[in-house]
RNA sequence: GGGCGAUUAGCUCAGUUGGUUCAGAGCACCUCGUUUACACCGAGGGGGUCGGGGGUUCGAGUCCCUCAUCGCCCACCA
């Protein structure tokens, strides 16, 4: 520390708020997050899953970017160039939606805007909110290179989203074709397969009998959408079911409109479901498009882009369709063609965006192929090219891929990439950046043209972010970057966006880099709240982070969400998770502060890990980080991070402050440490901060800096990651401080049972086992004596036991605590029944073990040899129990 | 309808190849305690026949079958 700062008095109360504004802003003055092409430096990549532009920060982001961090900061400090794009999505329906209806609320439509002027609005808007959510990110302590931050609107970026359809068009993967799709009637657009959520609901199911033409007969059919009988064209049967065969060839008259259409018989209908009789309305419905197109029927269109009746349904023209459905159920009724209605549950597609009922459509739209683009994409996850985490992701995966059918890409909104295909007055079209190529191409296939009009249409969203992890580093036009930084390490996504998001990224990555785009994916759960729904703006559910940030730092809440978080497992959100990682925040402040207290003033304090080698605590400790950065780089490894985090946790607070310096503290009250002692405490400070820093950055970066006054480049964000150290992992000195803190607890347990208290001065006996931890154990008495009062304390092989004492047993060595008049005797006879019980059922199954022929020849013998053992330990203790006893009887 | 995964202490979860980390951790709970940082603390303690049933094995949270419950993904049965 420099002068200033050693006088400098440390606040009492560690308050997160000043601390994290301050070493945020620290951090970027001094270019710390930033990154740039290094090849003497290995690189360690991670991209952002964008967010939103216009979106706000919520604790699904909290916990994602949490993760993200950890990783980054990690391999910042293995020396790792370590680089961390952040930027945003412009999320084409989301965003256009919240234009929309904050223009509804100004009392403006889109459609009187016109496609410019709209456009206008949603960048003012954009402008307005975009990036506030990257702000917000600043304050929870991501490292990202904010100099690199994209948007998928960027000049550059777009180039890339345009340039890729006209090259996907050029090899054939793209075609516009006239499809079945799924129509959004809020949002007025297709939407691909995946923006589609099938939910169950509680409809009915109406019979409605049609009338045979030249007949009294009737048939009846069964139907969940009784307003589609407006685009009936026929009716169908199964040809094998003989209770129609009587029917084939004839017609039957459309109920309420009077039109006739024919019964027509496929194998398709399921002869038990309904009536076996299936009503054909082949333009709202996908298997009655396919019947239609089997069996050439009419295609009535008679519904509109907003789901009311159209012109061509010929009745309830522009009502909507589920006013429509309550309407014709009556009129159907009234005119004695409604046979009854069932409840009927069924799975209804409802708009992922909108939450509106999606009605199918036939339309017009654009289409990337998949299956081939797919392949290798699947190959190389299901062989671990690209790993997941947890790995059972890999099943949904593959399901997916297996199955995976042609990507619907156009959007009928204004927002977004709009596509580059131009079309003559004849409806002739091509693909092409400009007008001015547009014109050359129409050209030189001797298509005639007066004016070209572009496609009204934009691309979906994801056919942008599909390329972010190439984009972002400018890969569709120069190699420095992209060669440098692609592949990407890791990415860290919520599985629910495996197929709109990862699955393409890596069809894209194998496409246009010929490798994948990241080696790891981590897939982080869903925060939920405590009654187990996912936290969601709409429900009101979800705390605002940055309310949590001011309650418990950004610290706390990091530790607590990912304190209970493996990959994969959803989060159930309580703030008192945070509680308690504002608590470990304090712990440690304590723990530091408390240090701070035996400094001397005028001393030069040098932060040392050279540790008196006969000092067992210190071997101990040391031995004890050392197992820690072992067992933290294992799950790093395997991803599992809050187990990590349990150790650096554990190692801080149950072994550093419970024990470490418990044991380090002056002997006598005033005294201060001794400076090698306090630069030793300091050292394993220094180490303990290290493996903290990923997890809870800026506490550690407020302790480290008041450990020592470093140069800007020695701060710990950039300092170097432990490095394990097998000369320093003494097992034996584990056992034996192990073995020293089960004798202090057993002594601890005795004086609360016998309600003696910890000052109280006792005689202690310690009647050892065996001979060379006996030494062990008498040579660090001291450890004993510090942590226990005591009056005498004996160690030997050798020991009468006194008279009316109280006893343990641990590990072999029998402690004794003479307790003449404080001792309840009956209390302590019950101890030890209750003891020598326990050991004579656990002898049962041991014993029972070794009289089984079977098990002492079959299994290995180090486990019979263990059993062996096992029992002789156990009858030791038992026969020292029952001794134990026989003084009170 | 198809597929995948789960079910271990009141809650959230660990438990790698079946036999010393085998019944664990954190939180919650109970008792005691203001001892040289921290009551946002310390010490001690109670609590689960590992969803039910069957099987394989000398031996099963750990492998197999089956049932139950829950969750997720996919799917065009009106």
């Amino acid at each position: 520390m420099n002068e200033d700062s050693k006088k400098q008095k440390i606040p009492s109360k560690y308050d997160p708020t000043i601390v994290e504004d301050k070493w945020y802003s620290y951090w970027m003055e001094n270019n710390y997050f930033h990154s740039e092409v290094d090849h003497s430096k290995e690189p360690f990549t991670i991209v952002i899953p964008p967010p939103n532009v216009t979106g706000v920060l919520h604790m699904g982001h909290m916990l994602n970017n949490t993760i993200q961090d950890v990783l980054t900061r990690r391999a910042r400090m293995q020396g790792f160039n370590a680089c961390w794009v952040p930027g945003t999505d412009h999320a084409s329906i989301a965003t256009e939606a919240k234009v929309v209806r904050k223009l509804r609320e100004e009392g403006i439509k889109k459609s009187d805007l016109g496609r410019d002027e709209f456009l206008k609005h949603a960048w003012e808007w954009t402008h307005k909110h975009g990036g506030i959510i990257l702000e917000q990110l600043k304050k929870l302590g991501a490292s990202c290179d904010w100099d690199r931050t994209s948007f998928t609107m960027d000049p550059k970026y777009s180039d890339s989203v345009i340039d890729t359809f006209i090259d996907l068009y050029a090899k054939g993967k793209i075609y516009r074709g006239a499809r079945m799709i799924n129509w959004d009637p809020a949002a007025l657009t297709a939407l691909s397969d995946e923006e589609v959520i099938h939910k169950e609901v509680n409809s009915k199911l109406y019979h409605v009998k049609y009338q045979i033409s030249g007949s009294e007969h009737y048939v009846t059919i069964a139907t969940t959408r009784p307003e589609t009988i407006l685009g009936d064209t026929a009716v169908c049967v199964h040809p094998k079911d003989e209770r129609y065969i009587h029917l084939h060839g004839k017609k039957v008259i459309v109920p309420l409109l009077n039109r006739e259409v024919p019964i027509i018989t496929d194998d398709y209908v399921e002869m038990e479901f309904g009536t076996g009789c299936l009503k054909v309305t082949p333009a709202h419905d996908v298997n009655d498009y396919e019947l239609g197109q089997k069996h050439n029927l009419e295609t009535i269109n008679m519904m509109n882009a907003d789901g009311t009746i159209s012109e061509e349904g010929e009745l309830y023209i522009g009502m909507d369709r589920f006013a429509v459905r309550k309407q014709i159920a009556k009129d159907l009724d009234e005119a004695g063609n409604l046979v009854k209605i069932e409840d009927y549950k069924n799975k209804v597609g409802y708009s992922e965006r909108t939450d509106v009922v999606i009605e199918p459509r036939l339309s017009l739209q654009w289409w990337v192929s998949m299956k081939e683009l797919s392949q290798p994409a699947l190959e190389n996850v299901m062989n671990d090219n690209i790993q997941f985490h947890p790995a059972k992701f890999k099943n949904t995966y593959r399901h997916w891929m297996e199955n995976v059918k042609d990507w619907c890409i156009s959007r009928q909104l204004w927002w977004g990439h709009r596509i580059p295909a131009w079309y003559n007055e004849d409806g002739d079209f091509v693909v092409a950046k400009t007008e001015e190529e547009a014109k050359e191409k129409f050209k030189t296939q001797n298509l005639k043209f007066n004016t070209l009009k572009q496609d009204e249409d934009v691309l979906d969203t994801w056919f942008s972010s599909w390329l972010w992890p190439i984009s972002v580093f400018d890969g569709f036009y120069t190699e420095e970057e992209v060669d440098y930084y692609y592949p990407t390490n890791d990415l860290v996504t919520a599985p629910e966006i495996m197929f709109f998001w990862v699955a393409r990224m890596i069809i894209a990555g194998y496409e246009y880099r010929g490798e994948l785009p990241f080696k790891n994916v981590y897939y982080t759960g869903i925060v939920r709240d405590k009654q187990g729904r996912k936290m969601s703006k709409s429900l009101g559910n979800s705390p605002d982070p940055l309310e949590l940030i001011g309650q418990y730092g950004a610290d706390g809440i990091r530790m607590g969400m990912l304190f209970s978080t493996p990959a994969g497992n959803d989060l159930p959100f309580d703030a008192s998770i945070c509680e308690q990682g504002s608590k470990f925040s304090n712990k440690i402040w304590n723990a530091f502060r408390f240090l701070t207290m035996n400094m001397e003033e005028g001393v030069e304090y040098k932060p040392t890990l050279e540790i008196d080698p006969n000092n067992l605590v210190d071997r101990w400790m040391m031995a004890r980080i050392h197992q820690t950065i072992k067992g933290v780089d294992e799950d790093f490894k395997n991803y599992k991070l809050n187990d990590a985090l349990k150790k650096v946790y554990s190692l801080i607070w149950d072994d550093f402050c419970d024990w470490y310096i418990e044991l380090a503290k002056p002997d006598t009250y005033g005294d201060k440490f001794d400076v090698q002692k306090m630069n030793v405490a300091l050292g394993m400070f220094e180490q303990l901060m290290k493996l903290l820093h990923p997890f809870m950055p800026f506490i550690s970066e407020e302790i480290w800096q008041y450990i020592q006054d470093r140069k800007p480049e020695e701060a710990l964000v950039v300092s170097d990651w432990p490095e394990y150290n097998s000369q320093f992992d003494i097992q034996p000195d584990v056992d034996l401080f192990l073995n020293l803190q089960e004798i202090i607890s057993a002594l601890r347990n005795i004086r609360a049972e016998m309600g003696v208290s910890p000052k109280e001065e006792l005689d202690i006996l310690i009647k050892t086992s065996l001979n060379e931890i006996s030494e062990r154990i008498s040579e660090n008495d001291w450890i004993l004596k510090k942590l226990q009062s005591t009056k005498s304390l004996e160690i030997s092989t050798q020991l009468e036991k006194p008279g009316a004492c109280s006893s343990a047993i641990v590990d072999g060595n029998e402690i004794y605590v003479p307790l003449e008049g404080l001792i309840d005797t009956d209390k302590e006879i019950e101890r030890i029944k209750g003891e020598i019980n326990r050991i004579e059922g656990w002898l049962k199954g041991v014993n029972g073990k070794l009289n089984n022929k079977n098990f002492v020849d079959n299994a290995p013998k180090a486990v019979v040899e263990n059993e062996r053992n096992k029992l002789r330990d156990g009858e030791t203790n038992l026969e020292k129990l029952r001794e134990q006893l026989k003084d009170f009887e």
